[in-house]
DNA sequence: TTAATATACTTGCATGCGGAAGTACATTGC
DNA sequence: GCAATGTACTTCCGCATGCAAGTATATTAA
């Protein structure tokens, strides 16, 4: 279980860098951007984009300000409830997204190419989906 | 992949909290204490500490501050080289490593008791093991 | 209707972290 | 021996985050 911890850690140091640099979005932008790409509508409530982050709603709030700025992101609201504020991908949000996950794909398989089989990775999968099953929006 | 970083942020979340209230130790000042715990005479050079915490220098430093303020560890120097400042568990760091391991083994078992084989577990283990191999001192 | 409670969001404050710069010491190359 | 380089550590600064408090709106109960 230790491990799982460490794991990330590893994980994280060598996918952030890269990200940063190549598409000028840091990794937990780009898990925000991801939710948002896979929602109806490519637009979720901001408790619920925090409850899928596992974040407090704080950090929606500061995260998506730079997004606004850089116009991948907009605010939209509900003629139903007045206190809820939408976060939506714009068009540009979605094509930055797409180019970005290519990115990120070809990393994976990188990271995986050496020692790991398509039933490895599937494995490691399904055994993590356990932890993740608790929370909304689980991502294959 | 991506599951991997949402499952840490679930596992953390959940463990936590618990430890900080039983224990008054963070999670990883637990993980840093354990590294010592393990390591031989009981003490490592700060340098090595954050390779195996996979963190900076400058974390260990402000994390060491307080633990030695609570005397669970002590500074200890290197005769042949005065640069180096070792960390070191004091008689009573062992003691609370001991007490809240057993709160985390316990927390552990809590958390794998429903649907959790040994033998998942054990190649949960196995394919997390792949990335933190790349790390000293790793943990099973 | 209105008071009490619940929900969605934002802001202020404190904490934990990494990176760059600074200091002290050690090692290497001449 | 001494200059140049490398290593161990600390401190400063900025960034990201959670929590608690505050605001606005919605819902429920009387």
């Amino acid at each position: 279980m230790l491990r799982l911890l460490r794991a990330q850690s590893v994980l994280e140091a060598r996918l952030s860098p890269e990200l940063g640099s190549v598409h000028g979005l840091g990794l937990n932008e780009l898990l925000l951007l991801m939710q948002l790409g896979r929602a109806p509508l490519h637009r979720l409530r901001r408790v619920d984009l925090a409850a899928r982050l596992n974040t407090s709603q704080s950090t929606i709030t500061r995260m998506t300000a730079p997004l606004e700025k850089t116009g991948l992101v907009k605010r939209e609201s509900d003629p139903r409830d007045s206190r809820v504020g939408y976060v939506a991908l714009t068009k540009t949000g979605r094509t930055r997204v797409a180019e970005t996950e290519i990115t990120l794909q070809r990393m994976a398989e990188e990271i995986f190419r050496d020692r790991w089989s398509d039933k490895d990775i599937a494995t490691l999968a399904g055994l993590l989906g356990r932890f993740t099953a608790t929370l909304p929006g689980d991502i294959a």
